[in-house]
DNA sequence: GTCTATACTTAGATAGAC
DNA sequence: GTCTATCTAAGTATAGAC
């Protein structure tokens, strides 16, 4: 059954993604995508443009769910609650299913990211999930409070080091503490006109 | 004066942590750094075995400075007031002189960071100078509560995207927003047993 | 002690045969 | 849809000029 054809595509998918994440997307060469599915280099070259375009492929979802995500959040109240429930959604989506695969590369590869352009998109729409999180017409406190928050989703994944630690309850480890910060944006700050 | 000897290995130094930290450690050729200096590649396996071992070269002092920190965070009282002063040396470690050119490298480079004899080792640093803030036999709650508060300090570089707030200012606004999290480091939280 | 010339190996990428 | 062959540029290594 190895020589069924018509899933080769997403089968290189799923060897990359599993080794840009393990080992880096650099360190993770062509010739060992190629040798681990049992066909050639070239052979990877048919059903992609790069290595790049790789990353690109199963990458565009994720960008797209992201933007979903962030014009739901823009349409909603600048409340506290409103801000829990934009990171609840956040959450939701880095730790379900092929979301997680994914963000955890991100992770991995943090250099990359900023030379691929779906590297800068996803970026993009991190920076911009914040800037609704900070509300209009942030301090820089908030503004540095809300990225905080979402960085408290992603370090939950590296921060807990003890392995029995289950998804579950790093989700909502992160949350708490992510709340935590993000109910206090718009709090009078030191040096904040209280005006 | 191009010609003059001596100061090389300190120039290749000099230009590639700056390449490295600009356009990424992968990214950055040894031909590039060569022909920046105006020698040929082989000049730089003169005074280095490796392109690693540039990295590792300006890498080993961080390591040093930042395991002194580490043992005196240790020998400290484990109270708020000790968490605040070791996040407040770290911060200075972190803003100061040649010490944020080398984490501005490793913050834009943690693909490689990983990959790297001293990345792994400047990696362990940081999470250990998260293990003192979280103090003694922490739940995971305060684990990722000290983690994020070393964030908070990267976070002032890349978060806060008006290049018109200063160094001085970041520093501060980090240093604000990573107190409030030590501050409640050991307090109760949900899920722990209040006893 | 400092560097150049040269060459070796492997990487990503392309052209064309089957 | 996949392979063979080949290209350019990377990191690396060494012999030897000065």
């Amino acid at each position: 059954m190895t020589g069924s054809t018509g899933d080769t595509r997403s089968r290189i998918q799923q060897v990359a993604l599993e080794l840009f994440t393990e080992q880096g997307y650099e360190k993770t060469s062509l010739r060992e995508i190629a040798e681990r599915l049992g066909v050639t280099k070239a052979a990877l070259y048919y059903h992609f443009k790069s290595k790049d375009d790789i990353v690109d492929s199963f990458v565009a979802d994720r960008i797209n769910r992201l933007d979903q995500l962030i014009d739901w959040a823009a349409r909603q109240p600048t409340d506290a609650a409103s801000r829990r429930a934009t990171l609840r959604r956040y959450a939701e989506e880095f730790f379900g299913n092929e979301g997680q695969s994914v963000m955890r590369f991100f992770e991995q590869n943090q250099t990359v990211v900023k030379q691929l352009s779906s590297g800068q998109m996803m970026r993009d729409r991190l920076l911009r999930v914040a800037d609704v999180l900070a509300g209009p017409d942030p301090t820089p406190g908030d503004q540095l409070r809300a990225t905080m928050a979402i960085f408290a989703v992603h370090g939950s994944l590296f921060a807990l080091r003890q392995p029995e630690i289950s998804l579950e309850q790093r989700q909502q480890l992160a949350l708490e503490l992510a709340f935590e910060l993000l109910d206090r944006v718009g709090a009078p700050e030191p040096g904040r006109p209280t005006g």
